[in-house]
DNA sequence: TTGTTTATTGTCCCATCGGTCAATCCACCG
DNA sequence: CGGTGGATTGACCGATGGGACAATAAACAA
């Protein structure tokens, strides 16, 4: 890991904290006060360290964003076949640790803010076209192009809907029964075969 | 139509004025001021007929739920199988003057407060509950108790996350083409037989 | 008409919040 | 040691917004 300065490694705290107030008070009640009170710092720190409240948000989820990047990198650095891949997709887009209410939470209220702020719009294009991009590696190799971006599309929209799921009925679902979900959806003929 | 008193009838022009507002600036942005402006009143009559903000968005999401409703039913009303009644319903999700990124806008907005708004987290609840229930209306003649159960909770989840694209994406998909897809996902066994 | 209720408005209050700023502290460098 | 620049704080400001309220107008009942 690269040599961070003293200010990477506060802003990459204040992040942190912000994503925590998000995760119990959402945008609204994400204020800078006690997003600097989460970090043990005063508000005027954050101003220091970011622009604005919007650039804060906008950069909280930014990093978000990479983190559920990286754990499907992981996975599918791990994937072997075509369908492994599409395997790797869902799990790592359902780790335990994060397919959880509260983080469910936090990116429902980012999500609500994507129509009035065009940063965080950019960022939710990338994370869709990222999304598609994955299934269609997994996709193109088993399917005529036309069908294969038509799944595509339906298992995105898919795994956005099971999140706001669990976002709108916290407990309702475990990340194995999302997965099971997404699984029957993909189909056998897409499925790796048994070990 | 039951004769309605003119603080029914007013209170109708402010849940409808409201969520007006709701589309274009989203819950935070929506602020008594500006739903008095779109409805051309004061501000003090907004308070004087809900006895507050928390309340107003309540009866606003309790009648965007009744419509919704509506539109369903009646689409069910019409259906003679079990196959007709799962299409019926899903077209009653996608109607074409309903699915438009404003209203998406809207929704989504909502959604977002719903954990931290016991109230709102009702209606959400009814809202799944009465998809579920419709859902198994048709599901179950045709499936198992147990996979009409799993593919109830795939179909809305679906449902779900094609609205929050159209939200996040507008004008990235038309309701035909979201209603292919949840066609799709159904599968030949449960499309009603060609006409 | 008169009295009573309801509709409606504009004003006021107060809390909150984002953002600015000057002052201070502190670490590092010459 | 002294100074330079970033780190940090707390005070302050202006705007906003929810809500209370008193005053007024209008509808209606007696």
């Amino acid at each position: 890991m690269a040599l961070r300065s003293i200010s990477d490694i506060r802003r990459q705290e204040l992040r942190a904290a912000a994503f925590r107030v998000l995760q119990r008070e959402g945008v609204q009640g994400t204020t800078l006060e006690k997003v600097a009170a989460e970090a043990g710092a005063s508000k005027g720190i954050v101003l220091h360290y970011f622009r604005s409240k919007a650039e804060l948000f906008e950069q909280v989820m930014r990093e978000a964003n990479l983190v559920l990047r990286d754990r499907v990198n992981a996975r599918l650095a791990r994937a072997d076949s075509p369908q492994a891949r599409l395997i790797a997709i869902v799990e790592g887009n359902f780790e335990p640790d994060m397919f959880i209410a509260p983080v469910c939470h936090a990116w429902l209220s980012l999500c609500a803010q994507v129509p009035r702020d065009a940063a965080l719009a950019r960022i939710q294009r990338v994370i869709h076209a990222r999304m598609q991009s994955n299934l269609m590696s997994g996709l193109r190799p088993l399917l005529p192009v036309a069908e294969a971006e038509a799944k595509a599309l339906q298992i995105s929209a898919l795994i956005d809907g099971l999140w706001l799921r669990l976002g709108l009925a916290p407990g309702s679902m475990t990340p194995d029964e999302a997965i099971a979900i997404v699984r029957q959806t993909l189909g056998p003929s897409l499925l790796p075969p048994p070990h």
